[in-house]
DNA sequence: TCTGGGGTCCTAGGACCC
DNA sequence: TCTGGGGTCCTAGGACCC
């Protein structure tokens, strides 16, 4: 058996735990640039604000309403989710960590009798050492599980619920389940399966797997059998990415170079990293600027140069280096750009590509698709890079002591940190007006008791 | 005025090999 | 008139997820 923990309203529960004067009352938080509505309370979603709304156009009934505002505040909601998956894995080393709010626990070898009792002491342990909320959904395949998370959600009190195989009760369920309802079918695809006139959970479950996948190609037949009990979608454990991006919209328009290498610049230094913090190297760095492409009326842009590495690497004055040469082949002075990000791939693992190194002889390169280079590769070229490396690593060393930006780099602009940083911000730096605290990460931001 | 960011997987088609 | 057969690898684009 699976099962899928969801923390409930998460962002919301996150900014909760802090501030107790939010419970029960309608509170949302904002994407990026203060753009998008991407978290709500059950208080904000019954107000009919929809997921993803764009904010300026629900700012009045927000006011109207005294629903509570807040930015993202990543640090913050990335800190207490990793408070969460540790308390699971508390219970079970079997988690697979799927999104930010999200984690997958195999069952395996618990007694089917205690389950929900199990699961109910998952959830207030859960709700004691972190205090966020969390539903619990059970089942014998994922597919089936997240169904299951769905139901625990909105009809029942424990906020535990478990589908047991062959039964009633799941025909039940899946009839009344449309399809894009179901994880892995999206509206498009929903739309595909109704020309086929399949509506239905239970329809899609009791439908020709074979038929599917040319509908919807092995990923949907795949869903098929899930539904069916038949696990095809396994337990993953963290891996380490295969691509990295960093980007952002701007706090508003920009036209001239400096200021988008500025921009980007700065997007290098954070990928380059996380690059680093997975031990991970590049082969490709990929620069993409783009203008608002919900002003029609305005001339419209956009564009991205991939840069191919002769070696893979990790190294931000390279990147930058690249970076630079990218978008001086994109840019266009006339135009006014709004986004701009960076994302490097093709990433290998550092310690692979030593031991390809060392054993050229045999057939690494082809198992790790790493190619060396053969010509610049030289013992001097070598020991200088090595030099460039053990600089980096001094750089993120003093940064991880002292804090994060304590040195930055000449292309990421000067940084503004006095009191009035709102209006000495780069006008490429994001809107973030309603941002709390990062309460468990920074000393000085620390919850106040009065 | 104002509209997010970051991932993975699959497939068709093109390019190449013998 | 008439132009083989059987593969692999790579990539862009289209899906999906949170």
């Amino acid at each position: 058996m699976y099962a899928l923990v969801d923390c409930n309203n998460f962002y919301v529960s996150c900014e909760r735990v802090f501030n107790p004067i939010l419970q029960k009352k309608p509170v949302v938080v904002l994407s990026n640039n203060d753009g998008c509505i991407i978290a709500r309370s059950n208080e904000a979603k019954s107000l009919g604000i929809p997921m993803g709304a764009p904010m300026f156009k629900y700012k009045d009934l927000l006011l109207e309403n005294n629903v509570m505002v807040y930015s993202s505040n990543y640090t913050l909601y990335g800190d207490m989710s990793s408070r969460v998956m540790n308390c699971l894995k508390n219970f079970t080393p079997e988690v697979e960590v799927y999104s930010i709010d999200e984690a997958f626990l195999c069952l395996k070898g618990l007694n089917k009798n205690f389950l929900f009792k199990e699961m109910q002491k998952i959830k207030n342990d859960v709700y004691q050492w972190t205090g966020i909320p969390v539903s619990i959904g059970i089942a014998s395949t994922k597919t089936l599980a997240k169904l299951a998370n769905c139901i625990a959600k909105k009809h029942t009190r424990e906020g535990v619920y478990i589908i047991s195989n062959d039964s009633k009760e799941l025909e039940n369920i899946l009839k009344k389940t449309k399809v894009e309802d179901i994880w892995g079918i999206s509206k498009r695809w929903g739309a595909r399966l109704h020309n086929i006139s399949i509506f239905t959970g239970f329809q899609l479950k009791n439908s020709d797997p074979r038929q599917i996948k040319q509908c919807l190609s092995v990923v949907g037949e795949k869903i098929v059998r899930e539904l069916n009990g038949v696990p095809c979608i396994p337990l993953e454990f963290i891996q380490p990415r295969k691509s990295i991006m960093v980007s952002r919209s701007f706090g508003s328009m920009i036209s001239d170079f400096d200021n988008l290498k500025e921009a980007i610049s700065n997007h290098v230094v954070v990928a380059a990293s996380k690059l680093r913090s997975q031990s991970s190297l590049c082969n490709s760095i990929c620069v993409f600027i783009q203008t608002n492409r919900f002003h029609i009326k305005e001339p419209q842009y956009k564009n991205s140069k991939e840069i191919l590495f002769s070696e893979p690497m990790q190294n931000t004055f390279r990147l930058l280096k690249a970076s630079d040469q990218a978008l001086k082949l994109i840019y266009r002075s006339k135009f006014k750009y709004h986004k701009a990000g960076v994302i490097l791939s093709q990433l290998v693992t550092k310690t692979n590509y030593q031991i390809n190194n060392e054993m050229v002889n045999t057939t690494r390169e082809e198992k790790f698709g790493i190619q060396p280079d053969l010509f610049s590769n030289t013992l001097n070229n070598r020991k200088k890079q090595n030099r460039g490396d053990r600089f980096i690593d001094l750089i993120d060393e003093i940064n991880s002591k002292l804090g994060k930006g304590s040195i930055t780099y000449g292309a990421q602009g000067i940084q503004k940190k006095s009191k009035k940083a709102k209006d000495l911000r780069s006008n490429w730096q994001m809107k973030s007006y309603h941002r709390s605290p990062s309460y468990t990460t920074r000393w000085n931001e620390l919850l106040k008791v009065s």
